[in-house]
RNA sequence: GCCAGGGUAGCUCAGUGGUAGAGCACCACAUUCAUAACGUGGCGGCCGAGAGUUCGAUCCUCUCCCCUGGCACCA
């Protein structure tokens, strides 16, 4: 039985929704649409969700005067309402703070034990009072934390559990060379490699001093070290929901840049130690600017899910964000590009002839045979969208091509002026080529414009096809 | 510094050893079924710089300049 489970990486509660995490959600929920119909609705398991452990968000829930676990019952539905606004369909929505998910990262975390790949150690380094966190050398300004400027980081001593990296990453490596699982794309491929080759050292996965964490089984003095228990959580999921086993491992496993090393390398020696199969794809996609600049607080120029679907609509967003740039490539978001696109795109171009059509319809009385014969997708926009390159894939829905897309309809339409014809048979010939069209566009749209595919199959699979308010009203 | 990738029309990018392409923007024409939309045509580029190989290079080789990304625990 064929069947498709995909990630995308937990949002660290410690911060609202953004634009940045909707970018990575939107993306798996197109590729978890588009596997529903390809696979069957049942053979597909899209889960997202939130890490609520760890220092940081203590910290955070601290300066709002709440405990570490009201504040994240706080900030988790943030995300699932923002997934809701952006139509954005999981299977399941995992919180790290779920005691079933506690559990068997213990029992995950005693079996390697046993096993012999974690040991006892010493972490030492610079650790910042304020920050109640180890620092890095290279982080330090001056010698001292840039957070912190007036408060000296202490040289500290603790004792950790360590995993043993360097002996597992030389199996990594080979898994990645025999192709066993695939890093995408190829650029990060290759970087992952070189960082391989060049050696790793052994990491510790626990903390002395954090103590909003799992425990670590076997010695509650210490917690578990919350990027171990986060990506545990692609594992535990399917563990306690019952009749889930099938879908391990992961077919995709989607992320930003950032955190690939931790997914490609850290992730995957905990399923070697496991003796677990590892995940069949873990695709990175890149960072984006905003008209240029880096999106930061201190810039003000976050964009929340909320700004681009009140400006543009909830496909407008969807559209605007995955024909910003190639999939897997660093970019920029130009708002201002964005209202261009959205206008020449959406307005002039699919809502365009979505409204001719259907006016067309509608004077000359044509009743719509609704045809019985089932859609697919078109085969170059699937071999697109299989690659994940979402920009390409939705080009062939817009672009000139034999017999089907916007432009080759628009001039169809153009050149056999249908308000023309007085010979009805031909006339009749001629709406349904359109309407038909006109569907199959719809049934493309499905995976990345669901509210809009629904809109215009509700129309177009009538009798009486009426005209209706634009799709996309234009915007200035 | 080391390792990748890139520099092509105003913008975003595709492309090939032999008169340079697309989309958007801009201009003109045509047109009304449609959201002043659609269509047709046009404007627009010493294809980063220099040298080499070649009958011929944007494409191959070398040098240089510039940009971007990665470089170990960063949630």
């Amino acid at each position: 039985m064929k069947k498709f489970y995909l990630t995308t990486p937990i949002y660290y509660v410690n911060n609202v929704p953004h634009v940045g995490h909707a970018y990575t959600t939107l993306a798996a929920d197109v590729i978890a649409r588009y596997y529903r119909f390809k696979l069957g609705k049942e053979n597909v398991f899209f889960i997202t969700g939130t890490d609520e452990h760890g220092a940081n968000v203590a910290q955070a829930a601290a300066k709002h005067d709440k405990s570490p676990k009201e504040y994240a019952d706080i900030v988790a539905p943030r995300f699932m309402e923002a997934w809701k606004l952006l139509n954005i369909r999981y299977d399941f929505f995992h919180r790290t703070t779920d005691p079933r998910h506690e559990k068997i990262v213990q029992e995950v975390l005693s079996k390697i034990y046993k096993k012999g790949y974690i040991y006892e150690g010493i972490y030492e380094g610079w650790y910042c009072i304020g920050c109640e966190k180890f620092l890095n050398i290279t982080d330090l300004v001056d010698g001292k934390c840039p957070l912190h400027p007036t408060r000296e980081p202490v040289f500290q001593k603790e004792k950790n559990y360590f995993l043993k990296l360097k002996e597992l990453s030389k199996i990594i490596l080979k898994k990645i060379k025999e192709k066993e699982y695939v890093i995408l794309p190829l650029k990060r491929h290759n970087e992952i490699v070189n960082r391989l080759k060049q050696g790793v050292d052994d990491i510790s996965i626990s903390r002395a001093g954090v103590s909003w964490g799992i425990p670590v089984p076997w010695d509650p003095n210490q917690t578990i070290y919350v990027w171990i228990d986060a990506l545990l959580f692609y594992y535990t999921s399917i563990k306690f929901l019952s009749n889930h086993n099938r879908f391990w491992p992961p077919d995709l496993q989607l992320m930003a840049k950032d955190i690939l090393w931790f997914h490609s390398v850290i992730w995957q020696a905990i399923l070697i130690a496991l003796n677990e199969k590892l995940p069949k794809t873990i695709f990175a996609h890149g960072f984006f600017t905003i008209d240029g600049q880096k999106m930061s607080k201190s810039l003000g120029n976050i964009i929340s899910p909320e700004q681009l679907v009140n400006k543009y609509g909830v496909d407008g967003a969807r559209y605007l964000l995955l024909t910003a740039y190639e999939f897997g490539n660093d970019g920029d978001l130009s708002l201002s590009k964005f209202t261009s696109s959205y206008n020449a795109d959406l307005a002039n171009g699919l809502g365009n002839l979505v409204s001719r059509v259907a006016k067309l319809c509608e004077t000359s009385g044509f009743v719509h045979e609704i045809s019985r014969r089932s859609r697919k997708f078109n085969k170059t926009l699937a071999t697109s969208l299989e690659k994940f390159n979402f920009d390409k894939a939705l080009g062939y829905i817009w672009k000139s091509d034999i017999n089907w897309g916007l432009k080759w309809l628009d001039q169809e339409i153009n050149e056999n002026k249908p308000w023309q014809i007085t010979d009805k048979k031909l006339l009749y010939l001629k709406l349904n080529l359109y309407v038909e069209n006109i569907l199959d566009i719809a049934y493309n749209l499905q995976p990345f414009l669901p509210q809009t595919a629904e809109k215009i199959f509700k129309q177009f699979e009538e009798h009486n096809i009426k005209s209706q308010p634009p799709l996309f009203p234009r915007i200035s």
